[in-house]
DNA sequence: CGCCCGACTTAGTATCAGAAGC
DNA sequence: GCTTCTGATACTAAGTCGGGCG
């Protein structure tokens, strides 16, 4: 009977490590598609922009964002409780929502939250009565929020279960769409929800009221033959248009409810549809590489010439290689944030400096993407430290230190060398020759006394170094300091351990002779020598590992490493380099990584530029 | 030829779930 | 078993660039 019992078991245990198995199998088949265009005869051609992208084309439409529900809790005004009407609450409601946030201390913000929020009251019998921000007091609603998350955040295991279910059940009949017969992920398909605009950096928009986007600002892109999708979920409307375009890459595209631009509905990173063109960038990089000697003696020798242009776009030219700076167009600061690139540069963010502890030096401090600054010191050539000083004689701070420069100048030149090489193609070449270049610092002598985990340091150093160069950086996390500290004194406790071990084995080897050492911390401490010894080593060990942990969480705080590695470093020298190291891949390449490159994910064994 | 717009890539952050630590 | 940490992902803002248009 108990053998029966037994040979059940084990049957069992054998049929549940099949199910894990599968289980563990469809995962890995997100990067193993069944759609390996890149194998194809056309490979990537139809990966360029403008080039059909579908026979057939059919999907579900957009999901759009729930009614707001009201919950009529009362703001206090002057101390007074006041419920609000339902459109004034939802706003009300929404200004909460940044609570513990920046937003909450901007002016900016304010102004604009409270604009569109008094527009609100306004229309209402409370215009007399609501007049003053600094007299309002939405506590309220701020605890309500917080209680509902709680709620959120205590549900039992079971009912967020039912709820993912329920959730799964609504989102599959959207998250894909047939492209030519085959089924492909797509990206956002849910609408924005109404809330507060959150530009960045000093966005003159901030704190704007973002509408609802209803049916009416959607164009939905779908195959002639396909069946339109109703806008579900919002009765009595219908969508702006209905397209069949099959050389754009949408399935939708809809006007943003506050900055009137157009956005796009597309598919997911994984698919094809966006993996055919992101391989030919890499292509593009690539090619660059065999042309970018030519292209330096040409600006080189443009720097000295007399046309001014010339003069200038040469110049531009060397930031963009050297620096990897972004091109840098120009923009509405009425519209957005005062940030720039390359050619937008002014005289005001550049500063000169030639002394003997530091010839030829540029020093430049702007704002750029995102209005993240840039700020970094540069030794130039002389050539290119005297043309910033030609160009910044003159003239005011704020003009622009290239002011006969625009991005399509720039464009234009690098067409002289090739068809397709604009100005970003210089950071994905600069990114991926800087992330090899540091790889192949590794000495491949020592890769059999090297562990796995030093081997993914040495891999994130190297990204780390891209991530410098394109200026990817991250606010620093809330926890940074307090888990730092945290890891301080772990790393303390196991030297301690360390230490009282070491006496310990003194004692057990010669217990005649030495005093056995008092253990103040009541640590458990080996009987015999031999374990004390092996203990020692693990602890060793175990300090090591902390303490690398510790050097790259303080190297990594305000640096990005995810930017580089999903847009600018070639997969390929990646995946070379783990074969090479014999490193798995999936400890420097986290999943969504990988599914992104499924067609790097087994390339040859050699470097991108060879 | 300059400007605007359509389409697409690149970017940082909020949030959540599962893993790891206590 | 509870809490904290971490990585994945969802989200959406903000760039680039080519082409069309006046």
């Amino acid at each position: 009977m108990a053998k029966k019992n037994v040979a059940a078991a084990a049957k069992k245990k054998a049929v549940e490590a099949k199910v894990q198995k599968k289980v563990l199998l469809k995962t890995e088949d997100d990067y193993e598609p069944v759609n390996r265009w890149w194998d194809k005869e056309d490979g990537a051609a139809s990966g360029k922009k403008g080039a059909k992208k579908w026979d057939t084309f059919e999907h579900h439409g957009l999901m759009f964002a729930p009614d707001y529900e009201s919950h009529g809790i009362p703001i206090k005004y002057n101390g007074q409780e006041i419920k609000l009407p339902v459109d004034c609450e939802e706003l009300a409601t929404y200004w909460t929502s940044v609570k513990g946030t920046d937003y909450e201390t901007k002016e900016i913000f304010i102004k604009n939250f409270w604009d569109a929020f008094l527009a609100k009251i306004k229309k209402t019998d409370l215009k007399d009565t609501i007049t003053d921000f600094e007299k309002c007091d939405f506590s309220k609603i701020a605890d309500w929020r917080a209680s509902e998350r709680e709620k959120r955040n205590n549900r039992s295991k079971e009912e967020k279960a039912a709820e993912k279910e329920v959730n799964d059940k609504e989102t599959a009949w959207y998250s894909h769409g047939l492209v030519d017969g085959i089924r492909e992920k797509l990206g956002a398909y849910r609408m924005e929800p109404p809330q507060l605009f959150r530009g960045r950096g000093e966005h003159p928009k901030q704190g704007m009221f973002k509408k609802r986007t209803l049916p009416e600002s959607c164009t939905i892109n779908i195959g002639l033959d396909a069946p339109v999708p109703r806008p579900f979920g919002v009765p009595g409307h219908a969508w702006k248009d209905v397209v069949h375009e099959n050389h754009v890459q949408w399935i939708a595209s809809f006007e943003d409810g506050v900055l009137g631009e157009t956005k796009y509905v597309s598919f997911a990173a994984t698919t094809g549809l966006k993996g055919q063109p992101d391989m030919l960038k890499y292509d593009r990089a690539r090619r660059l590489l065999k042309k970018v000697e030519d292209i330096r003696s040409s600006y080189e020798r443009l720097q000295k010439g007399k046309n001014i242009v010339d003069k200038q776009k040469a110049t531009a030219t060397y930031f963009i290689d050297k620096l990897a700076l972004r091109v840098g167009g120009e923009k509405d600061t009425e519209e957005a944030a005062d940030t720039v690139g390359c050619c937008s540069l002014r005289v005001e963010h550049v500063q000169l400096e030639n002394t003997p502890e530091h010839p030829f030096t540029i020093h430049l401090d702007f704002l750029g993407k995102d209005s993240i600054r840039f700020k970094n010191s540069v030794t130039v050539t002389e050539q290119v430290y005297n043309n910033i000083s030609d160009f910044t004689k003159g003239k005011k701070p704020t003009e622009q230190l290239f002011d006969k420069v625009s991005p399509p100048v720039v464009n234009e030149y690098f067409k002289e060398f090739m068809e397709d090489l604009t100005a970003k193609v210089f950071r994905t070449y600069n990114a991926s020759y800087t992330l090899q270049k540091e790889l192949a610092k590794f000495d491949i002598k020592k890769k059999d006394r090297i562990s796995q985990d030093e081997l993914v340091k040495f891999y994130n150093d190297a990204n780390r170094q891209v991530a410098i160069l394109c200026n990817h950086q991250k606010a620093v996390s809330k926890t940074h300091d307090a888990s730092m500290q945290k890891m301080k004194e772990q790393k303390m406790s196991l030297k301690k351990q360390y230490e009282a071990h070491k006496a310990h084995l003194k004692w057990l080897e010669n217990p005649d002779l030495s005093k056995k050492p008092k253990n103040s911390d009541d640590m458990k401490l080996p009987k015999d020598a031999e374990t004390c010894r092996r203990k020692i080593v693990e602890i060793k060990l175990r300090i090591e590992k902390h303490s690398t942990s510790m050097k790259d969480k303080e190297d990594n705080k305000l640096v990005s490493l995810g930017t580089s590695k999903v847009n600018y470093m070639d997969p390929r020298i990646t995946v070379a380099w783990c074969k090479k190291v014999d490193l798995a891949i999936e400890r420097v390449f986290p999943r969504t990584v990988r599914t992104k490159f499924p067609w790097a994910m087994h390339a040859p064994s050699k470097y991108l530029f060879d």
